[in-house]
DNA sequence: GAGATAGTGAACGTCAATGTACAGGTTAAG
DNA sequence: CTTAACCTGTACATTGACGTTCACTATCTC
């Protein structure tokens, strides 16, 4: 029974847990095999490591949310509402271009609840801001805040898709996701 | 050599299309059994129809197409750019509710280029107005045009999954895309 | 250097979906 | 009413992905 594993195993568990998460930010649908190729290691090596594809698809989804969750944990949401969503915006923007449709592969891998857990986690990050701007008028509150919550994923969801698309810049993008929901999150008159 | 098909032969054919419409709208990737059962209508029936599925998501989508540019075409697009745009927003939300993740499925089953000619079709409906606001005055332009119109359809894409997990009603719905466009359309200051 | 640990490709079974073939049952149309 | 057109379920071949087994090789670790 060894404790720890042996240094090329855990090499190649790093690789293709790096893999997985490129390929399915990519493609949610992507096969075993490819991401065994674009890992560099065989596929029976990958079933190895990893029970299944739905075991694959969750750890990497954990790593991904750990990360995230960290990252934008880290974010200064004090201060005018404004400059702090600015910021938000700017640490989610990254992390969209990182991870781009895991969420997806996430979606349809993982039990339903679990989730909608992960999935409100990560959206709780935005709400107290949020619900800061409004109270203090910073924000428009006409619309419901769960609208506006699913405009900001939709926005920058639909960044990505742009950049990867070659439609927009990769580096102009941060403003224009900026510019754009500073703007929708303003009540016209 | 029949000129024209019987009569229960055109009723399967009319219900094949419209259930492949409403599956596809939900799900890209409906089986050809689960569309045939939707239409009532045995499998092999289907394939009596329908070459292979390739042919039937070809079909379905242009007929989607058809009537989406028909609507589009009717709307009136003349006069103040903001209520012009309300008018086409409006019909656009009615399509993207009834055609959905149509699009996804196109992309999918069909060569690249035929359904990026339909792609930009549909994205012309929309430049001459966006243009026409911009140079008058009453869209920003510090941003550029290919992004605003991603914008668009990103947003009714959003509004179409946040009716769906039944996060906002239908009915506000409208209200919430154009207040929203509107005011993604103002420049700050 | 020896042995446990890990990697490899090839082969196999399973499963779901596509597309086809067939043998009969229905029904529209004249 | 007759018949050709149409529908149906079952069965089958095919494809592609998943997951496993095996015999063999490579390499980490002590």
């Amino acid at each position: 029974m060894t404790a720890v594993k042996r240094a090329d195993a855990r090499k190649n568990i790093e690789s293709i847990m790096d893999a997985a998460t490129a390929c399915l930010a990519r493609d949610p649908d992507v096969s075993v095999a490819e991401i065994a190729k674009a890992a560099g290691v065989g596929r029976v090596t990958l079933y190895g490591h990893f029970e299944s594809r739905a075991t694959l698809v969750t750890q990497v989804v954990a790593r991904a949310i750990q990360q995230s969750d960290e990252a934008l944990g880290a974010v200064d949401l004090d201060g005018d509402p404004r400059a702090a969503l600015r910021r938000l915006l700017e640490a989610s923007w990254k992390l969209t271009q990182q991870y781009g449709a895991l969420i997806v592969a996430a979606e349809q891998s993982m039990p339903h609840e679990q989730f909608q857990a992960i999935h409100v986690g990560l959206i709780d990050r935005w709400k107290p801001l949020m619900e800061r701007g409004r109270s203090e008028g910073s924000f428009r509150d006409d619309q419901p805040l769960q609208w506006q919550l699913t405009l900001l994923q939709s926005v920058l969801h639909a960044a990505s898709g742009a950049v990867y698309r070659g439609e927009i810049d990769a580096a102009e993008a941060a403003g224009l996701i900026d510019g754009t929901i500073q703007a929708a999150l303003t009540a016209p008159e």
